[in-house]
DNA sequence: GATTGATTTGAACAATCGTTCAGTTATTAT
DNA sequence: ATAATAACTGAACGATTGTTCAAATCAATC
């Protein structure tokens, strides 16, 4: 046997790319093989490579696709001058885009370490951009007066750490609905930053 | 060669186990052989046998450990029946423990799936566990009307996600000092909570 | 219906994997 | 000094790793 009945690429690429996602969240990247990837998708491991270079471009499209699209989908928002409306909308937005992809979120994080040290910093400069995001904003607010804490940086870390880790434990189909979840989080940044308005 | 010179159980055990965590947390389980450990205790693949079962044992050691070490430390604190001095004490502890311990709180996290499925679960209780003791603090604070929180499990899990968070970037030899870090993860947390004292 | 090009197979490559163990040497106890 | 034990080597096991490529087969075009 050779070419299969009905293969054509526009099918067989993108199965690959999401079987390799799903078995690198599951597994870790360095735990899963080419071969197991092939198997799942019903290809053998040969096939792999008319659509990806290697292992390790495999790992670094997903990431790269994951990062630009945060950042794609954030600049098409629009978002409000008034920072406590601009840091809701954040939160809404960071839950969103991230509680509907939890596997890519997964291997942004995990898999950092299995990049090669140039794909490594691509990655790390587009964190830096989002992570800038909601530094600007918490920025402005305290210059605004309305913020009440002293360091932005270090209060981006800790909003961006307690809204991604959502994904460690929240099932869309579980009790909790999403909105709730977002009335949550809302309120739970607001008082951190010091508003106590309602949300 | 057989014996070396010096060879002492008490000397290349830990050896393996230090050994084995920093390779674990620098290049993750999958991906570190049981040859790349022993090349760096400097001695061969067949020695680490003498120490540990299997390389499966040897993860699950590790995460053992570093639990029942955590949970040990914690139940040795002398905690206040008042709900803030408590959340401080437990925003400290947290942060001392797991600053001086970035490559276990790594691995903690990270390696939790390269578990087989019977340590998995005893990891996860123990985890469970470590939850319960801020989620009790927080449920505590919310019926002495001190904490302004509607769910305590919710917010158990943004506090633990924000604080673990910090070994991501908290460098001990950088210009902030861990003083003034945990002065500031203390105000985040008490105004997270709808509580505006002073820290 | 023949030809061209796209797609996959299946075998092969050297390298590495976790693990075992008989044999060898250093340390310790007598 | 001798015996017993502890610690380690080094080779070997079969299995698996990422990757390559000529050959084979299907889809598309003319």
């Amino acid at each position: 046997m050779a070419r299969k009945t009905g293969s054509h690429s526009e099918i067989t690429g993108p199965k690959i790319k999401q079987t390799a996602l799903e078995l690198f969240a599951r597994y870790g990247f360095a735990a899963v093989s080419m071969r197991k990837i092939a198997s799942e998708v019903g290809v053998q491991a040969g096939a792999i490579y008319n659509y990806t270079p290697d292992k390790q471009a495999l790992l670094f499209d997903l990431l790269y696709g994951h990062m630009e699209d945060l950042l794609t989908s954030w600049h098409l928002q629009n978002v409000s001058q008034d920072p406590i409306a601009a840091l809701d909308h954040f939160v809404g937005f960071h839950l969103d885009f991230h509680i509907c992809r939890p596997d890519l979120v997964f291997i942004s994080y995990m898999e950092l370490r299995n990049l090669n040290p140039n794909n490594f910093i691509i990655i790390e400069d587009l964190r830096g951009n989002y992570e800038n995001i909601i530094c600007e904003i918490i920025t402005k607010g305290i210059s605004d007066g309305i913020f009440k804490v002293k360091d932005p940086k270090i209060t981006s870390f800790a909003i961006i750490a307690m809204l991604t880790g959502v994904v460690d434990w929240f099932r869309s189909d579980g009790v909790l609905t999403e909105y709730d979840l977002k009335r949550h989080y809302s309120i739970l940044t607001r008082q951190m930053l010091g508003v106590n308005g309602p949300a």
